[in-house]
DNA sequence: GCATTGTCGACTGGTTAAGTGGACTTTACC
DNA sequence: GGTAAAGTCCACTTAACCAGTCGACAATGC
């Protein structure tokens, strides 16, 4: 029951760029990687499926760079988890009953759909600028324990 | 944010027991791969750390087999999947705040702990006894559309 | 034309899902 | 009581997938 690592990497590089004092202006990958902390040549590969997949839209060459293709408020988690983590069920059955023979009368289905439901209810509700304001709400006013 | 196939499987087999006739009466890891469509060296190897984890008894030898260790209403989902699983959060930083040294201020890690919860909330909830009785409903009367 | 930056593919190391073979334990039978 | 068979237990191997790295290529702007 884990995160992929692209999906978190995804989340924070969108959160990165909705949180740009200007939108339009293309961010490098090699910034997004130094701010966030991510292993640069991977989050390119991650960058480039978003950008296949319409979430970002990209630029070659100097100035160039990535951008949200769309309002932050547009962008639910629930998408960005699908596109980076190719729509898997939890479980083959569950999209695809014929996977398993046994699923006409197989209790645990149910359950594990419930579970998919329930991951799906908290996703499909945050957008990225949901998380680029808490972010930007925290950065702006640290929690300093010891003042 | 896959099911592994161990937690499946394991699920799989202490239902199975639980809807045993007699369930004080040991069952082979034969008869439970081979009702469950289980490959059986597999289903072999979860079923000795369900064993060591003491969620079943086995015994070796002729007549032997395995027995669920606990009544089966006592045993919930959310204990199978941590002892086959091993307790894997989501996402490394949400158990070990050190792991990730922006966590002070990651808007990221709420989702993901939110997402872990709603995961938690449904598998406390249900137990083997809920799922074998369920299963036994279904096999009793089966959905015969064409009758 | 050349530097800059994204795109794409091959490659490596670790983890998971399985399969294989053998050791160990208990029971039944003689 | 000894022995063979029926079982689980355990360690090793293989194949596929994921995380991460590297290098060649393509587009863009100056």
């Amino acid at each position: 029951m884990r995160i992929p690592m692209k999906v978190d990497y995804g989340v924070r590089a969108l959160v990165d760029l909705a949180g740009q004092p200007d939108v339009h202006r293309p961010v490098r990958t090699a910034d997004i990687a130094g701010r966030q902390g991510i292993p640069e040549p991977y989050l390119d590969q991650v960058l480039t499926t978003l950008n296949k997949f319409g979430l970002i839209t990209s630029r070659r060459g100097p100035q160039g760079g990535h951008v949200l293709a769309r309002a932050a408020a547009d962008i639910t988690l629930d998408e960005v988890v699908a596109t980076l983590d190719g729509r898997n069920p939890p479980l083959e059955c569950i999209d695809d009953a014929t996977e398993c023979a046994l699923s006409g009368c197989c209790a645990q289905r149910d359950i594990w759909r419930d579970v998919e439901e329930a991951i799906h209810a908290v996703l499909i509700t945050t957008t990225i600028a949901d998380l680029a304001e808490r972010q930007q709400a925290r950065t702006a006013a640290p929690l300093t324990f010891a003042s």
